[in-house]
DNA sequence: CAATATGCCGTGTGCGCACACGGATAAATT
DNA sequence: AATTTATCCGTGTGCGCACACGGCATATTG
């Protein structure tokens, strides 16, 4: 542990040269002859010279770096108040870095108005740019956008694979479909059945969906110990109670050991509600996300875990990714998995808590 | 999101002062007339200021806000290790506030000793003290020490009641409890037997453990729907496999139906070990701690849920604390605890990755 | 009334860094 | 030899804040 912390000053005075000379060495700026150069470099390293960040923000502190966020409109699916939640944290927590953020939001179900979006953004002149990219041809004129403008993109929520970007972050969908295979075969028996059911209208979340289905599948195909039978539905109607009623109520019929369900995103608590009461208390429920409806039936045990894909973190860290890309110079991996916090009753509450207590940011 | 950023010189210009009396007020450092001080305050709120931290670092460059640390020695005991990282981490992450650390390590056997580190500690005149007391007499004189010196006091690991320290960071013993029935209720059958064990020597953690055991009791007495028997077991030769794999045995022979362990530190290992390979298969096992022996055993399928304590985290809380309490003013609940993390095979990536790489610092 | 004390407030300096600007030297050109 | 050009390097200023210092009033005292 360093006592002393070494400043540009210090390793100018050891070489002998101006702090101004140090400075364009630190930044590669040239106009150095290559002598000094290879001293002042040998003597940071030497020295163990690491730059005042604090001194390095204030300097700065003129222009300030700005962050456009492609995302869609949250009212239309309260999923995405999550993500933008992480990103307003961890927009107020580099606030003194002088990192600004500005919102372009689109309609989740319309090409052209993300596109709109991607034209807005990148002509505000950002520094970098965050998108979560759902379309896949739009998404693509967004990235030749970034590159002619030469800054950093990153991806949230939806990856395009081989896409040059900073980075992506998101779930891992095919492990989460594994983990749920993992807690819901942990309480069924020998000769159960279970079913992943699918409520969505659209198929924007395709890939995502897929992914979860063949991770689950492959979970039981890779257990020898016990019999599950899995079978699956998928379910556009589930906003009407009376259709999933007799739905389910079907199910049951056809499959008397039906004992298992694990609901893909997070609209378990559509499921439940279509259950009757005796079978709510009989059946083991696997489902998405920390929303409200979700925790008042895990809390009842009608819900047995919820898998928090944490889409709060994606939002918090892309920024902290650009921030520590661009303020920090630190090196980005391509692609962040968050992790797979599994959730029951009894330690919800330190999940809720975290997201509001929880203070970071750079390092 | 205010675009351009309120500094001391702006809430200045609008009241008609000089920063200097803003700062005055700021930090009520007096020699103000009550007038001016209300104008100030109100225009602060109203504009919204909030100080540049960064600058602020920088302005206190000098002074260095040093933290002295009192953990017991990790090679006694690999536990200890974990909160050191966390530390070791945080006290990285918060170099830039010119925040230093200094270790006072002691034998968790030797209250002597623990006594000999904190005078030392205090000794060396720090600004802000962080330790595990283990000792609840001795750690009376650590709290009178701060006291006196008037610095502020973080437990983490263990608290003391009514201690009057700035905050205790650590684990909801009695949650954890509760939460290792659920996992173990969640796949046992009725009528089945499990098992609470405890693996220890010392009593150094005796409330800890007395507070899981009410707690994994307490969730098995709340339930109705099934019938599950539990029983206790305290092993200190734990260390020597045949007398373990004979216990174990004799174990078997009186409760057939014994089919749940709960493991109450992170010796789970020490159990699996004792077992035959078959038995091993088929009894569900809860322990905690991601080390590397329990990892492995996580991994075959022996071990079926690791709660893990977070004990990394204690450290890293820790310091971001003291710092958000000393250098940021913030306001500092007196009890924090951690989250109880599920883990299991599927998710165990997650958990070691994210201690890894996981940003922060200070909001 | 002068001398001193007191309350209030502005000014100046430095923290470490970024960067524009200009000065100095040597090399190349006229 | 005088001038231009290129190369290399030092200096100065400001970012927002903390704080010592000193100045200017007004109040207090001899």
């Amino acid at each position: 542990m360093p006592d002393q912390r070494i400043t540009l000053k210090d390793i100018a005075q050891r070489v002998g040269v101006s702090t101004g000379t140090v400075d364009r060495v630190v930044h590669k700026r040239g106009h150095v002859s290559a002598e000094i150069r290879d001293r002042i470099e040998h003597a940071m390293k030497e020295m163990g010279y690491a730059p005042n960040l604090a001194a390095r923000s204030l300097a700065n502190n003129n222009k300030p770096f700005r962050i456009a966020i492609i995302l869609p409109d949250y009212r239309q699916d309260p999923y995405w108040a999550q993500p933008k939640e992480g990103l307003e944290r961890a927009a107020e927590s580099v606030r003194h870095y002088n990192v600004q953020t500005e919102f372009f939001s689109f309609s989740m179900f319309q090409p052209r108005d993300f596109l709109e979006s991607v034209d807005k953004a990148l002509e505000s002149g950002p520094g970098a740019v965050l998108a979560a990219p759902l379309f896949l041809e739009e998404a693509k004129i967004l990235l030749k956008g970034c590159q002619l403008q030469n800054i950093p993109l990153v991806f949230i929520n939806t990856d395009i694979e081989g896409a040059d970007i900073l980075s992506y972050i998101g779930q891992d969908s095919y492990q989460s479909g594994v983990l749920a295979g993992r807690l819901l075969n942990f309480g069924l028996s020998d000769g159960d059945h279970a079913m992943l059911v699918n409520l969505d209208k659209e198929v924007s979340n395709a890939r995502h969906l897929q992914d979860k289905e063949r991770g689950f599948k492959d979970y039981f195909n890779g257990i020898d110990k016990k019999s599950i039978q899995i079978h699956t539905a998928v379910l556009e109607n589930f906003d009407q109670p009376d259709f999933m009623r007799e739905w389910a109520k079907k199910q049951f019929e056809q499959i008397p050991r039906l004992n298992g369900f694990f609901v893909t995103n997070s609209r378990a608590y559509k499921l439940v509600e279509a259950l009757d009461a005796a079978v709510q208390d009989r059946v083991k429920i696997v489902g998405f996300d920390l929303i409200e409806p979700n925790l008042k039936l895990l809390a009842q045990g009608k819900i047995r875990f919820l898998i928090n894909q944490n889409a709060w973190h994606q939002g918090y860290l892309g920024i902290l990714t650009l921030v520590n890309k661009m303020l920090m110079s630190k090196e980005i991996p391509r692609t962040q998995y968050l992790p797979l916090d599994i959730i029951v009753k009894e330690n919800v509450e330190y999940y809720l808590k975290r997201t509001l207590e929880l203070p970071m940011v750079i390092v």
